[in-house]
DNA sequence: ACAATTAAGGTAAACGTTTAACTTAAATGT
DNA sequence: ACATTTAAGTTAAACGTTTACCTTAATTGT
C-alpha cells in the first residue's frame, strides 16, 4: 500500500502543505526540528512522491522526449548517451522514440510525446518533412532540433556540426593526396546534413578549379546496406572512380567491403573517407579516414540548451555550430 | 490553451463522464449520434488527454522502464529497439537509463522510475548487485530480466539466450578446426552470462578430454578498450596462444586489431571467436566468426512477456531460453 | 505600549481524469 | 397492464499533489 504525503502529514501531526513544503525546499517558513521531523518520517515509511499528481498541477513532468530515426544507426547511440547523461543531471528522464524517418511514425511519436506531456523534445532525422505537425496545434513544448533544420513555430533552438566544412576538408583531403574521380555517395538529399555537406564537396573543387561531375553525386540513404549495395552495382557498371567520399562512416564501411570482395584495394586504388567517426572506424582495416562530429557532446549540449530555456534563464533562439575534425587514417593515400 | 474533457463535455452538451467513455472505448451504452459528435469536436478541438491526470486515477502510465549498462555498447541499441517496437505494438512508452554497470547509479535509476510510476521494467546489465533494491519496498512494478540473473521479489519472468550451449559451440569449433591453445577473454564473473560462457568453455574442453589451464582464462570488462589492452599486455608476457574466444564480439574486434598490429595472422597463427553478431562483426577484416544471439527479439519478446504480465494474461513465473547460432566466417579456420 | 512585521504553519481549492452508483425513459415479457 | 430489463446517459467522489491565501502568536520598531 502506497503512502502519500497525507499519510506523513499525519504521522507528523502536521498539515500536507507543511509536508509539500519540505519537500520542494520551499522551507523557509518551517522550523527546523518539523522539517527533521517529516524528513525522518518520509524516510522511513520509503515515502515516494507521485509524479502523476504532481504534474497535474504542475504542469511539469520532468521528461524530455528523444526523436530518432534509428538507434541502431551508430551515431544515435553517442548521441542517447549524450542525452540521458545531461538530461540526469538536472534530474530529467528521458522518453525514445525510433521513427525510422517515417513521417507517420513521427506524427505518432509527437503525439505520444505531447500526450505523456514532455517538457521538451530533442528532435533528430533526416526526413522529409517539411510542415507542420498535425499535434501541435495548441502546444507550446520546445523543440531543440539536432543536426537537421525544420521550420516550426516551437523550435527554441538548434546545435549542429559544420557539416559543410567537415564535408570540405574531407574532400580537399582527397584531392590533395592525389585522387581524381571522387565520388560523393551522399545520404537522402532531403535530409539537412546531406545537402550541408554536398555543398562542402562543391566547395572543394570550387577551391581547386576542378569541375565536379553531376554524375558523381549519387544519392543514397543512411540504411544498413545501402553503401555495399551501390558499390556491387557501380562495379557492374564498370563506373570508373579512384575516390569515394561518403555520407556516413557506415556507407564507407559497407563500401570497403563491396570493395575489397572485387579485389579493388584501398587506399591504393580507391581511397575512401567517411563522416562520423564511430567507433568502429578505427577497427576496420583498413582503418577509415574519416571527419569526426562531436556526436555526445551534441546530445548533451542540445540537452542543455533544453534546459536553460525551460527555467527560462535564455529565450532567444539559440543556434549552436560545433566543428568536425580530419581524422587521417589508412584508408586514404598521399599518391 | 490546453483544452479538456470538460470543454468537450460542455461543447458536445454532455457529461464529462460520456466523453470519458467514448475515449476510452466503454461506449456500449453510448449512442451512435452522441459518439460520432464527440468524436467530431474532440477532433475539431485538437483534444489531448492528460496522461497525468488520467494516470493519478488508474494508477498506469502506459510507460515502461528501460535499464541497460550503456547504449553506446554495440549490444543495447538492437535490444532497445526490440523492446521499443513490441512496447510501441502496445501504445507503451519507454524511458531508457544507463548505469554504466554502477551500482549506486542503478539505484538511482530504479528511484526513477519508480517515482514515474513506470508499469514494469525491463533490467538488463551485468552487475554485481546482489541484494534487494532501497526503493523496492513497498513496490510491485514487475520485472522481466534480459540476459542477466538476479534474485527479486518482482521478477514475473526472465530472457536470456543460451549462453552455456552457445560458448560451447564456439570453443567446440576452434578445438575441431585444430587450434591448441585456446584463451577465454571472458567478460566480468560477476556477470552471470560471463560465468554461463564459461560453462560452455570448460565443457567443450570437457568433451574433448583435454584439460583446460585455468591461467587461459582471463576475466575482463565489456568497457571498450579492454581487449586491445588484453592482446598487448599477453604479447608483452610472450604469452602463448593459438586461439581466442571471446566474451564478445568488441573485445574480439578489438583483439584481432591488437594482434595485427603485432604482425599476427588471423586466423592462421590464431583463430578468434566473438560473441553476439554485432552488425559489424560482418564488415572488419578477417570477418568475424561468432556466437549470434537473437538480440532483438530478446528485447521484443521480453516486452512482450511484461505486457502480458500486466494484462493479467499470464501470472506464473515465465522463463524463456532462446538459441543461439555458430556463424562461421574468416576468424576461424579449419587447419 | 501599541502598530507593524515576521515566523510557522494551516485551509481548501485546483489540476484533469475515471468510475461506481444512480437516474430516467423506453422497450420488452408475460 | 404492469413488472422487469435495457439503453443512454448523469452525478459526484476520488486520485495525490501544490499553492494562493489565511491565521495565530511572537517579535520588532518607535
Amino acid at each position: 500500500m502506497k503512502v502519500t504525503i497525507k499519510d506523513i502529514a499525519r504521522i507528523a501531526e502536521v498539515s500536507t502543505a507543511t509536508v509539500s513544503k519540505v519537500i520542494n525546499h520551499k522551507d523557509e517558513h518551517i522550523s527546523d526540528p518539523t522539517r527533521k521531523k517529516i524528513l525522518k518520517i518520509m524516510k522511513e515509511y520509503n515515502y515516494i512522491p507521485n509524479t502523476a499528481a504532481r504534474s497535474l498541477v504542475t504542469k511539469k513532468t520532468n521528461t524530455i522526449g528523444l526523436i530518432i530515426p534509428d538507434i541502431r544507426n551508430p551515431f544515435f547511440p553517442e548521441l542517447a548517451r549524450g542525452v540521458e547523461d545531461r538530461a540526469n543531471e538536472s534530474e530529467y528522464n528521458v522518453i525514445f522514440c525510433n521513427t525510422d524517418d517515417d513521417e507517420e511514425k513521427e506524427e505518432k511519436c509527437v503525439s505520444m510525446l505531447i500526450e505523456k506531456m514532455v517538457d521538451g523534445i530533442i528532435f533528430t532525422a533526416s526526413s522529409k518533412r517539411t510542415g507542420e505537425f498535425r499535434r501541435f496545434k495548441n502546444n507550446k513544448i520546445p523543440i531543440i532540433l539536432v543536426d537537421r533544420d525544420l521550420d516550426l513555430k516551437h523550435i527554441k533552438g538548434r546545435i549542429k556540426a559544420d557539416n559543410r566544412n567537415g564535408a570540405y576538408e574531407g574532400v580537399k583531403h582527397l584531392i590533395t593526396c592525389g585522387y581524381k574521380d571522387i565520388l560523393f555517395l551522399s545520404g537522402p538529399y532531403t535530409s539537412y546534413t546531406s545537402m550541408e555537406r554536398l555543398k562542402g564537396y562543391k566547395k572543394a573543387f570550387k577551391e581547386y578549379s576542378i569541375k565536379y561531375k553531376e554524375e558523381n553525386i549519387i544519392e543514397g540513404t543512411y540504411q544498413s546496406g545501402w553503401g555495399y549495395e551501390i558499390i556491387k552495382k557501380l562495379l557492374r557498371q564498370k563506373r570508373k572512380f579512384d575516390a569515394l567520399f561518403c555520407g556516413n562512416d557506415l556507407i564507407a564501411i559497407e563500401a570497403i567491403k563491396a570493395l575489397q570482395e572485387d579485389g579493388i584495394k584501398v587506399p591504393h586504388e580507391v581511397g575512401v573517407v567517411g563522416f562520423d567517426d564511430i567507433y568502429m572506424s578505427r577497427f576496420i582495416d583498413p582503418t577509415l579516414t574519416t571527419i569526426k562530429q562531436p556526436i555526445y557532446e551534441m546530445g548533451y549540449k542540445a540537452v542543455q540548451m533544453l534546459i536553460e530555456t525551460l527555467q527560462g534563464k535564455v529565450n532567444s533562439y539559440q543556434n549552436i555550430l560545433l566543428d568536425t575534425q580530419l581524422m587521417i587514417r589508412n584508408s586514404t593515400l598521399k599518391k
